[in-house]
DNA sequence: TGTAAATTGACCTTTAACGTAAGGTTGTCC
DNA sequence: GGACAACCTTACGTTAAAGGTCAATTTACA
């Protein structure tokens, strides 16, 4: 059986697009495993390995944090079957679904609010007049925009 | 004339539920001006001043940073017709406003990968007999989620 | 045997908007 | 005039993830 062809840490930072201390990192995290070594000998790397630093940039993309993906990783250690780390997988993940949908509600809101002000803004003569207190387009303050702007300033 | 009301630092805080810290801070940066004192005196904010920090809170929601907000000011200080400052915010508004619809856009790639993943996730079998390479589930890897997973455990 | 690449360890970086602690002072009410 | 809360200044601390950056060696390949 011909041995597995291995990596030094360069290649795979070279590879991946990422310094080799980052990769020393994912392993001081358990993230990684290099092969054993006696003493400070240069680290050497399965394919195996490798794989997992796509994984792990893929996790990160998908907003898993690096300690989150060392859980699932030490949870696919313990559970062989996989059933465990596909739920819990799929639980960050639908965690992650929730506050994205709910930070999307919130990002709508602030466009259309951001939307309308520039509007406003737009519209050079109107905001002059601004009556004040009973500006039709104060909607979220007592007085619109500009006047309170400029009425700051003073 | 009356002199007009004024009010003590602890009042602010209490009526725009912020901490008399963050007043000092806001002063600190030159968005607020107390009235002129010597010595260690208690502070005290005119009307004008309470008002300015309603508005800044607002252009803070807005997400002007406090420094932008200052800028604002000052600008609104030396340019007393507005106009400077009108078209100042409508260009700050202008560029959240078009970070914002690409950050709702990559939300919307986000939400929706996600979610495929979700489904896939809780599509057991399927994905224990993930073929591999050739697997129509693996849209972003060569490996689909869980067997990677898996096989990155052992 | 030269030299590029790797090693460990330890501290540093980013960032805004305050928080917090300490020790002293002021203002207001009774 | 005294109690006492609220205030003052100064100055350092916090948050926090994911590495960056020395610095002084050592290893490994050609």
């Amino acid at each position: 059986m011909v041995s597995e062809r291995s990596y030094k840490i360069g290649e795979l930072a070279r590879m991946f697009g990422v310094t080799p201390r980052a990769i020393r990192y994912y392993e001081e995290l358990g993230l990684l495993e290099s092969e054993d070594r006696d003493g400070p000998e240069h680290r050497r790397y399965s394919e195996r390995n490798a794989i997992r630093i796509k994984r792990i940039q893929q996790l990160k993309d998908y907003g898993l944090t690096l300690s989150e993906i060392s859980e699932l990783f030490e949870l696919a250690r313990r559970d062989r079957s996989g059933v465990a780390v596909r739920e819990s997988l799929a639980s960050k993940y639908r965690s992650r679904l929730e506050d994205a949908r709910k930070r999307r509600e919130a990002l709508d809101a602030y466009i259309d609010d951001l939307s309308w002000h520039v509007e406003q803004l737009e519209r050079v003569q109107d905001f002059f007049e601004c009556p004040g207190a009973s500006c039709a387009h104060c909607r979220w303050s007592e007085r619109c925009d500009v006047r309170l702007l400029v009425s700051s300033g003073a």
